[in-house]
DNA sequence: TCCGAATGTCTATTGATCTAGACAACTATA
DNA sequence: TATAGTTGTCTAGATCAATAGACATTCGGA
């Protein structure tokens, strides 16, 4: 491999640049393969410098808490930078991250045919006892959970949402599958608070971790509400931005 | 005054950080009542460091081709980093610079009234010989020029162009007092070259320094052309970006 | 012409950064 | 249990960054 451009004697230690760019590997999931750093020789090598250079920019990473090196097996990856999820008129869970992940993944966990409770009646503009269609799911990027949803759909209208979103993988695709081409965000609240039991199991999350709570309704051209969802994102691995 | 804060032991060189906060006061025009770069001693004392380390920044600085040192006089100013001017469909002068620089100055070189020319003709979709409202401006940045251009208006849609440009300072309220709200860009196209000698005097450069040259047509919200112009921008105090 | 103010240059010292090498300690695997 | 691979620790030296002080040089104005 070709040794990777640090600047020298251009006020920069260095062990700041070479962290730097670790950090931005790791944030990009260069490493996600394995989950750990490559080897301090190899890193020293890569960069063109001494290994207590690059042992240097680890322990900053470190001091970070961003990775933890464990001698004689390497430098696990502890965790990565937010993930940055926008929120706006044309919000899409797949589009918006983007080039921050490389794969992302979705995992219908369950769907039901219930009837509308107060709270989702009233954001769907359907009268109580209205039969919607419920789903249940995980999303993950480069295979780390990073939100978990229940989303609530008119069952009249779209009947197959479970099917179709099984098979696709995209509520954009299911709802086209049902005629339905283009949608909006009309409002979303957010809360932040301790993860759930349920929560910590579906993503992976330690006791006491964090989440964002989102309740957001999604309605087609027309002004017709189309979608209900709570979600819940992984404090340590999301930030929202919103778009005005 | 109080030191103001540099991070020791971070990685990032005093001297370096240093000339970084003196590029970033130059930007913001903080010295342009002298200037001149405060001497060497009170910025070491402004920064809590050596006066050697100061010393070290500045050296930077005049590498960089930004200030010049003279000996027995001081430190002066030799140009600015370049003010980014945004180009877009909603296209003012004033509100693309913004926070850039603090206060904009424009001023009234010369009005007539004259004949349109082929080429104005055509940007303006009116006939050869359409009698048009000939406006020469310069505008500036903290007391810095900017840019110059030489405008045309219709006469007859906008007969007071000159009086309101010069009363209110602003091609934008200038065709507000003419009952018109909204325009937009239409076209720009953009050449450099070597300043010719007005340019040179009226933006107060030195033989051999470059213009770009905007040709640019604002339309009304129907589309009708409401004004060309032709503007030279200082090519060291100014950059264009494009906005699609 | 003299003097204050500013930059230019030099020496010396200290601490941070980077390199170099050697070896210990630990992990996973054959 | 070896062995390869990896991190941890130590020493030593070279270079860069920062401080400290002294003095020279130049400019502009009183």
């Amino acid at each position: 491999m070709v040794a990777k451009v640090v600047e020298r004697q251009m006020g920069v230690a260095l062990w700041r640049q070479i962290a730097d760019r670790i950090r931005l590997a790791i944030s990009n999931g260069d490493y996600d393969a394995t989950g750990m750093v490559p080897p301090e020789t190899a890193l020293a090598a890569e960069f063109g410098v001494n290994r207590h250079t690059v042992r240097s920019a680890l322990a900053a990473l470190a001091e970070e808490g961003l990775v933890r090196a464990v001698q004689g097996r390497g430098t696990m990856i502890e965790r990565k930078d937010r993930v940055s999820y926008p929120i706006s008129r044309r919000t899409r869970f797949s589009q918006g991250l983007g080039r921050q992940v490389r794969e992302i993944g979705t995992k219908l966990l369950g769907h039901a045919q219930v009837p509308a409770s107060g709270e989702i009646a009233a954001a769907l503009g359907v009268h109580p006892g209205t039969p919607l269609i419920e789903l249940s799911t995980v999303s993950s990027g480069d295979g780390r959970p990073l939100s978990t949803a229940v989303s609530y759909y008119p069952a009249e209208r779209f009947a197959r949402m479970a099917e179709e979103y099984a098979r696709l993988g995209s509520v954009t695709k299911a709802f086209a599958a049902h005629g339905l081409d283009d949608y909006v965000r009309v409002s979303t609240e957010i809360v932040a608070r301790h993860a759930e039991a349920e929560e910590l199991s579906l993503l992976k999350l330690s006791p006491g971790a964090i989440v964002m709570e989102t309740r957001s309704v999604n309605a087609d051209l027309e002004g017709c509400p189309v979608e209900y969802s709570r979600t819940r994102f992984a404090a340590d691995r999301m930030k929202l931005r919103i778009e005005t």
